[in-house]
DNA sequence: GTGTAATGCTATTGG
DNA sequence: AGCATTACAC
């Protein structure tokens, strides 16, 4: 590779990239060339001969890994290139967590539980546990065992936290420790992970698996991590551990984009990162190369609004510019007409093409008026976001079947397809089936699988059809190794009928559906065509592990035959001779996004329509920012307290930076709203760049708009901009935050906890081991159960570990168990 | 157990 | 407004 690439470069930026051992931190402003300093950051370390097996990449997209990794191969070749591991950190780790499956007892086909997933599972649980669903709305507990699981908090842990529990029972919610106790048992009983056990696990496997520790830190020498304003408290304990050993480390961030507190990421990590890594170097990017003057110190005067912020002064070298545009419409659609109409002149009297501009909102409700208006003037747009692919119904019903057929004890894609399409199996057989899982503390397939072993009240006709249900899926089960992704997911969606019914539904809907299913089967055979090898396919070198490791990086590793990455250990590596694996094929769809996805070239020239979340890392020629509303933009939920605002400001921040040429802001005066038409204020963010460099288009007009948000309006008067009026915090809400801050004022609260997380994982060993000491139970013994509590056993009958005893209960009666599944402790 | 009609709920941002 | 759950008739 030729070195002229760092003439590419100035002077912060080559230092940059020069400088590759030890800690490193980039702040890198919007514009900066991020992207290009990791970029030849990492060529150059191939080029000083690092292999490319020792360097881990983690982005924040995983279309970003892919067109860094386009560039890097471009720059250093392919066969240099290909080994690199870069990707997002749910992609890297989900990886890493099939290989090491088993030292936490997983399967190493666990399906991954989306937002859908866990929900449904929460709604059954707090169902089954006899709650109100308005108190523990899913939602709000889903969030709450999230936020847990980023702080490394698990229930065992949370039940001996006083605080919480207190605070639990004051807010009228005393069994949420229950619930989350139950949905992590659930999970892990279907062989399920969501998206915050993907990084939980990660970071306990490093923790308490010294060789694997070791075997990381070995490999993944050199660390670099994309975007780290915007990780949580998980997500840089992983990189702690992985980086101790050698600490070349490099993050790049800017603390002013962070826009992701919301789910658990913490500005703290790019703030600290220097009392991390004493020793670090920063450099900063402090050139903009995207925007115009105008643009970048518009941005500059809104930022200063923030507190707390690495100090760095943003400029450019590119043209003045011209002013913000601001746009008042009366009404969301006339909105969307004036942008549309903006976007069509731009087009005459420019020669622009719809791929320069893009239109950014804050939710995603938003698009609806935007896409109204443009399909009207038939101009080409995308909306990415909302509904993605993979989530509508019909796809996710196919999807379930996958899941079934990969892991056959996935709870919610059982529950799903059970019943669909109809084949006589109604919801109280369900319920029933859901109660003796529950009971016996397995899978509702392995209840189904050996129907008889229960006492079930069913008639045989009903017996009938879940026996042939069964025996679908282990005959799907039975293709996989041997078929292809293709061929297997075509005989699939046929033999269980959903291919059919879709067919028979010929309204508008109906038809589409059929055809998403066809577009599944597309991509499928596209997938499943022997071709050029995956990324998957790479080896690891072997291991020496020297005597002198030291204890406190990775602590006394014993030697052992760990499964080594790009093997699996049933010794195929995902691929029959005619193509690769469906399980391959849903281990890499799981973890995509809409915005991943990627677009073939003919098909690129379209204005985009995206939330500013989403346009995070990209560049427009023209950016309009539409619905510049108080409560909507900033939120009506982030204006609680002054954080939340700050982080709305970077929102907005981020928005205005996208732009290259030209940004325009508009709002609309009424907008449709819960189906009802609501007034609306022009937002303070409006006034809070320096108006120097903004235009009000006419009917913008200055004094007619701050007119009209007087006559509607609350607390945003000039005066209360730089300290806005907040609502007071609720005491509860106070006290949450308190602790909040606690915890990531210290870094490392949960060692005292390690005992009680090691206790879970103990206890999630497969049931089979831990029961074999129900070998020697006789009758007349007395039993303790975990839900039924002590007992006498009357009777037993049949061979260990196939036989099933009758259990006086004291308090809840007799019951039959099969030792095989319950739990029992012989007492006495 | 199945299908349709009516009712009721809930609404940011997203791996 | 849109969706999910529920109620009711078959």
């Amino acid at each position: 590779m030729s070195t002229n690439y760092l003439n590419e470069l100035n002077a912060s930026q080559k230092e940059a990239v020069l400088c590759t051992e030890g800690p490193v931190m980039i702040v890198a402003g919007a514009g900066s060339g991020k992207t290009r300093v990791l970029t030849y950051r990492i060529a150059h370390l191939l080029s000083k001969d690092v292999d490319a097996f020792n360097i881990l990449a983690l982005t924040f997209t995983n279309k970003a890994a892919r067109s860094m990794k386009e560039k890097i191969t471009s720059l250093v070749g392919d066969h240099e290139a290909r080994n690199l591991w870069m990707g997002t950190f749910h992609s890297v780790f989900a990886r890493i967590l099939r290989y090491e499956h088993d030292k936490l007892n997983y399967p190493d086909n666990f399906t991954i539980y989306d937002m859908d997933d866990a929900k449904n599972l929460i709604r059954s649980i707090v169902k089954q546990m006899q709650l109100d669903d308005k108190v523990y709305k899913p939602s709000t507990m889903l969030a709450r065992i999230s936020a847990m699981k980023t702080q490394l908090i698990l229930h065992e842990a949370y039940r001996h936290n006083s605080q919480y529990m207190e605070n639990d029972k004051s807010s009228g919610r005393p069994y949420f420790a229950d619930i989350f106790e139950t949905y992590c048992k659930r999970c892990f009983k279907a062989g399920a992970m969501d998206f915050d056990d993907i990084l939980y696990n990660t970071s306990i496997l490093l923790r308490d698996f010294p060789e694997v520790l070791y075997k990381y830190q070995n490999k993944f020498k050199y660390i670099l991590v994309d975007e780290y304003q915007d990780t949580n408290f998980v997500q840089y304990v992983i990189i702690k551990q992985l980086a101790a050993r050698f600490e070349n480390i490099c993050v790049v961030g800017d603390d002013a984009q962070s826009i992701y507190a919301f789910r658990g990421a913490n500005i703290q990590n790019i703030l600290n990162f220097k009392s991390d890594y004493p020793d670090v170097r920063t450099f900063k990017l402090e050139q903009n190369y995207r925007s115009t003057k105008n643009i970048v110190n518009a941005a500059n005067s809104l930022i200063t609004k923030n507190k707390n912020q690495i100090p760095k002064e943003i400029w450019t070298d590119n043209d003045e510019g011209e002013k913000i545009k601001v746009v008042r419409a009366l009404t969301d659609n006339e909105e969307g007409m004036k942008v549309t109409r903006m976007i069509f002149e731009s087009m005459m009297q420019f020669q622009m093409h719809p791929r320069d501009f893009a239109i950014l909102y804050r939710t995603n409700a938003q698009s609806r008026a935007m896409e109204e208006a443009l399909r009207k003037k038939n101009i080409a747009y995308r909306i990415y976001g909302g509904l993605s692919f993979y989530q509508r119904k019909e796809i996710k019903d196919l999807l379930a079947y996958f899941r079934l057929t990969i892991n056959c004890h996935d709870e919610e894609a059982m529950k799903r397809v059970i019943n669909y399409p109809t084949r006589g199996i109604g919801n109280t057989t369900i319920e029933k089936i859901i109660v003796a899982a529950n009971d016996h503390n397995i899978s509702l397939f392995t209840v189904m699988e050996n129907l008889g072993d229960f006492q079930l009240e069913m008639n045989s006709g009903t017996r009938e059809r879940i026996s042939n249900f069964v025996t679908m899926i282990k005959s799907f089960s039975a293709m996989l190794p041997i078929t292809n992704a293709y061929d297997l997911g075509n005989h699939i969606a046929t033999s269980t009928g959903i291919l059919k019914d879709l067919y028979n539904d010929k309204s508008p809907e109906g038809v589409s559906r059929y055809e998403n299913i066809e577009e599944l089967l597309g991509a499928l055979k596209e997938f499943s065509t022997p071709a050029a090898l995956s990324e998957g396919e790479q080896e690891f070198k072997p291991i020496d592990l020297p005597d002198d490791l030291d204890k406190t990086i990775a602590p006394a590793p014993p030697i052992t035959d760990s499964p080594i990455p790009g093997e699996t250990e049933n010794g195929r590596n995902g691929e029959t001779e005619k193509g690769k694996t469906l399980d391959v094929f849903m281990s890499e769809i799981a973890l995509l996004t809409d915005s991943d996805k990627k677009e073939e070239p003919e098909n690129r020239d379209h204005v985009s329509l995206m939330t500013i979340h989403q346009a995070k890392g990209l560049e427009f020629q023209h950016v309009f920012i539409v619905g510049m509303e108080e409560n909507l933009f900033p939120n009506s939920f982030s204006m609680n307290s002054r954080d939340d605002l700050e982080e709305e400001r970077r929102l907005f921040y981020v928005a205005l930076t996208r732009a290259q040429k030209r940004s325009t802001l508009t709002f609309a005066a009424t907008r449709f709203h819960r189906g009802s038409l609501n007034n609306s204020e022009p937002s303070r963010f409006l006034e809070e760049i320096d108006q120097k460099y903004m235009e009000f288009s006419h009917s913008a007009d200055r004094d007619e708009w701050k007119e009209q948000r007087e006559r509607w309006s609350v607390n945003t008067t000039d005066k209360t901009y730089d300290e806005p009026v907040f609502r007071k915090d609720t005491p509860l809400a106070a006290k949450y935050k308190a602790q909040a801050k606690q915890q990531t004022a210290n870094p490392k609260p949960q060692a005292a906890n390690k005992k009680l997380i090691n206790a879970t994982i103990a206890k999630y060993k497969p049931t089979t081991e831990s029961q074999q000491h129900l070998k020697d139970l006789q009758v007349g013994m007395m039993v303790l159960h975990e839900r039924f509590g002590n007992g006498k056993v009357t009777n037993l009958e049949g061979v260990f570990p196939n036989s099933k005893a009758t259990v006086e209960f004291d308090t809840e009666g007799q019951k039959q168990l099969l030792l095989k599944f319950a739990k029992l402790q012989i007492v006495g």
